[in-house]
RNA sequence: GGGGGCGUAGCUCAGCUGGCAGAGCAACGGACUUUUAAUCCGUGUGUCCCGGGUUCGAGCCCCGGCGCCCUCACCA
């Protein structure tokens, strides 16, 4: 019937051929649907009935004088069953000129086939938007990793593991801003376009004003102005963002990356923690059903509490090396080089601290662990305050859950002449500039305040069971390629 | 940025030692009124990522480039 060399021209003839019948076709809205698991669910009550549902065709099978064919919408598929005696011969040509991808509504009787599956015995179907391209491979769907980034409605369409992902990280928002909120925190907004980054060690990526003919640059981190925030008196604030570091992509980086920062006046890092383990846990609960998830081959149980292990006893515990007694950066170093760390030949003490933690500690750290008690000169404590009566340790942890990391906190350093000392200090070093209206802020007076860092991309890897963050991200930053479709 | 791998039909993938470009699904034509990865019969898939080179002959070998993946490096 109809010649076409390729599928585009051939589906736009359909449409012609379609068009030409006369009937309803292309309406500008298909109201009153109901989703299409509620019809399953709901098969008790609705059998026999009429039903409205839409979607878009996945399978077609044409059997001469009926036909069966799954249409897929937002929450799954079902089953319409078409039939020349009940559509009709006008309706049954129409019907047999669309295509498996095309979007259509329908409307008929809720049945059960011989076979069990609840079907829709339809008897008016309407095209509601044609494809003109066709879908990837019914049975293995879509596999090429570029194309499902670049064309991730494609992955949507035909991959469920891909829509589960996205629902999990959905309910992972969901849930988090939900505990928040119910425990008097408020959600703001801080700039994403800052004229000084800082909150975090990263490059920034820069960009121009061109109304104020400056420099600008995007947030690495939400800290210092939620911070200036509980200097205001707002006591419990959060805000889930994205921050952008100018950084290598990596299975667990991504450049820009979703985060929640909170922070709680009154409360120290111990307070912390307990707010941590706790939302963690009901966040898997209420999305998995289980504390336990599984993750790149391992078990892991949320519960808590959670295992807390100071860098001490873990660099005692993983290296063999006693921080106490090796206090010499000297010294420090052989112990390093001894087990084949790789170390800057000037490394501070920090920086090896931080190297055997992050070379021969991180990657045992499994299970929920909160990692406590960093020497004050650890890269990325510049926020945190001091332990009391321990000046030289940092009241700071990080989280760890299947060898890598998933958020930092601190007692918030509230002390306006120590956080300057601190960021001059790294100022001479790095050539950080010093955020002075931030200093200008603590004089101001901040209550006490424990806060933390929750890499939300990287949370949920974890409970989706994932192990690129790349997944968990809709559309991951690709290189720009010339599209050669025809 | 370094190292490794991959790029073949719309999709999923084969392609041997360099010798006519392949399969399944999808598509198209036909049969079939409860199928479900429907089945059966028939048809065609193509910038083998791009550009050079070697060769009688290149999807395959060599050089250069592009893209993606992994990995290392970078990551107060």
């Amino acid at each position: 019937m109809v010649e076409l060399d390729d599928s585009r021209s051939l589906r736009e003839e359909k449409l012609r051929q379609l068009a030409a019948l006369g009937l309803p076709y292309l309406p500008n809205r298909f109201p009153a649907t109901r989703p299409s698991t509620e019809v399953v669910r709901d098969f008790g009550a609705l059998e026999g009935s009429r039903v409205r549902v839409a979607g878009r065709v996945m399978r077609v099978r044409l059997m001469g004088k009926a036909a069966f064919a799954h249409i897929q919408d937002r929450a799954g598929q079902i089953q319409l069953y078409f039939k020349l005696d009940v559509l009709g011969s006008e309706k049954w040509e129409y019907f047999k000129l669309l295509d498996a991808g095309d979007i259509i509504g329908a409307e008929g009787t809720v049945f059960k086939t011989r076979t069990g599956e609840v079907s829709i015995g339809v008897e008016d179907v309407v095209l509601l938007a044609k494809s003109y391209l066709p879908l990837p491979d019914k049975f293995h769907g879509l596999a090429n990793v570029e194309t499902r980034y670049r064309q991730r409605y494609l992955d949507l369409i035909s991959n469920e593991e891909a829509r589960r992902i996205f629902e999990v990280r959905s309910s992972t928002l969901r849930t988090i801003r939900d505990y928040l909120n119910n425990r008097g925190f408020i959600e703001v907004e801080t700039p994403v376009l800052q004229s000084l980054y800082g909150g975090a060690a990263a490059n920034p990526f820069t960009t121009h004003y061109a109304s104020l003919d400056a420099d600008v640059y995007l947030r690495i981190a939400t800290e210092l102005y939620l911070k200036r925030l509980i200097v205001g008196g707002m006591e419990r604030v959060y805000e889930i963002g994205k921050d952008f570091r100018n950084e290598g992509f990596s299975w667990k980086h991504s450049p820009e990356f979703t985060m929640l920062e909170l922070y709680q006046a009154y409360a120290d890092y111990e307070d912390i923690m307990a707010l941590t383990e706790d939302l963690v846990s009901t966040v898997a609960q209420d999305i998995c059903g289980t504390p336990t998830l599984g993750f790149n081959g391992h078990e892991i149980d949320v519960s808590p509490p959670w295992q807390k292990l100071t860098v001490r006893d873990a660099v005692q515990q993983y290296a063999g090396i006693d921080l106490k007694t090796c206090r010499t950066v000297e010294e420090l170093t052989a112990k390093a080089l001894e087990r084949d760390l790789e170390l800057a030949p000037s490394a501070p003490r920090g920086e090896v601290i931080e190297e055997i933690v992050s070379e021969m500690v991180e990657p045992n750290l499994i299970q929920p662990t909160f990692l406590i008690d960093y020497p004050i000169d650890f890269p990325g404590s510049l926020l945190a305050k001091r332990k009391a009566g321990q000046p030289d340790i940092a009241e700071r942890f990080e989280i760890y859950v299947g060898g890598f990391e998933l958020g930092n906190a601190f007692t918030e350093l509230n002390e306006p002449g120590d956080q300057l000392e601190r960021m001059e200090a790294l100022a001479r070093e790095s050539g950080a500039e010093v955020d002075l209206e931030f200093v200008r802020a603590l004089e101001q007076g901040m209550p006490p305040t424990g806060g933390v860092g929750i890499g939300i991309d990287r949370l949920v890897m974890v409970l989706a069971g994932v192990h690129s963050i790349r997944e968990t991200i809709l559309f991951p930053l690709l290189r720009r390629r010339e599209e050669a479709n025809a």
